[in-house]
DNA sequence: CTGTAATCCTGCGAGC
DNA sequence: TGCTCGCAGGATTACA
């Protein structure tokens, strides 16, 4: 679920109520979320002390005293909030960070365990990990590097903005509302790109993340922000999920199609296939 | 190397 | 009411 907008306002969220606090007793429910989860979070965490919280794509990293980085991934469903210890323990909530000295509890909170949470010896072994699948931030991105890599291939538009290594951060929602917003075609070749179309569509990308975050995100169904606030971007979409509703522009009915294994909404007057 | 499918998992709404 | 089907903010892996 969560995109960048979303992942951001966990991030700002968390900043506030997790930076200078200590990590007491850890409970962790179930372990079997993804990739390394065989870690005694107990032995290793407790008297840590959050020093820092970033996020680079749809990634989590939260910097610790003893240098070590715990990463979080919040997949489709994901949560991290920070509430009160003894408030109800939703359903799959799998990890409990108790903070010492306060009546509060980082927790975890993911349904379908597409998520991950993961610890890293150090800043210079998250970047190796997450580097390898991630681009350039939208927000650093030039028109030159956009450029090069989108006619570099033959894939649609689509499966280009969902690709990390090309833009970090973009998910399905933000490509579609991206793709909108530069008037273009969702199947449109990487190929068929001219520079001026490139820096439409990246300065479209900006502007919708940065709309986004200032909504704190948007909030289908299970998307929350580290204060467990939800966000309301959702009530700003202009074809994400509209389909046959008129396009905000023309009239013109929104229209969807399957690109990318992804449902793509777009409407088919002010985004011409060509 | 490039691009497309299948897969992981749970919940919910639509349609019968 | 109850069941099945398809779909959902993502990313990795396996295959053509």
């Amino acid at each position: 679920m969560p995109e960048l907008p979303e992942v951001e306002t966990v991030v700002r969220d968390l900043r506030e109520l997790l930076v200078g606090k200590q990590f007491a007793a850890i409970r962790c429910v179930r372990r079997d979320l993804r990739k390394p989860w065989n870690v005694d979070w107990n032995a290793i965490l407790v008297g840590e002390t959050v020093e820092s919280i970033r996020r680079r794509g749809k990634w989590i990293v939260m910097h610790l005293t003893s240098s070590q980085e715990l990463l979080f991934h919040l997949g489709m469903t994901g949560q991290l909030t920070v509430t009160k210890a003894d408030a109800a323990i939703l359903d799959h909530t799998h990890l409990l960070f108790d903070l010492a000295n306060t009546d509060q509890q980082l927790r975890f909170r993911d349904i379908r365990r597409f998520g991950s949470a993961t610890l890293f010896a150090n800043a210079e072994a998250v970047e190796v990990f997450i580097g390898k699948t991630l681009g350039s931030e939208p927000f650093e991105l030039t028109d030159k590097a956009f450029h090069t890599s989108v006619t570099a291939t033959k894939r649609n538009l689509k499966a280009i903005l969902l690709d990390q290594h090309v833009v970090a951060g973009v998910g399905n929602i933000y490509a579609d509302e991206a793709l909108f917003r530069a008037k273009l075609h969702p199947g449109k070749l990487g190929c068929d790109m001219t520079l001026a179309e490139c820096k439409r569509l990246r300065k479209a990308i900006v502007e919708v993340l940065n709309h986004a975050i200032e909504n704190r995100g948007s909030s289908i169904r299970n998307y929350v922000g580290g204060s467990g606030l939800k966000g309301g971007f959702q009530n700003e979409f202009r074809v994400y999920g509209r389909t046959g509703e008129p396009c905000p522009r023309c009239e013109t009915p929104i229209e969807m199609v399957r690109l990318a294994q992804r449902s793509s909404h777009y409407c088919p007057q002010c985004q011409r296939a060509e």
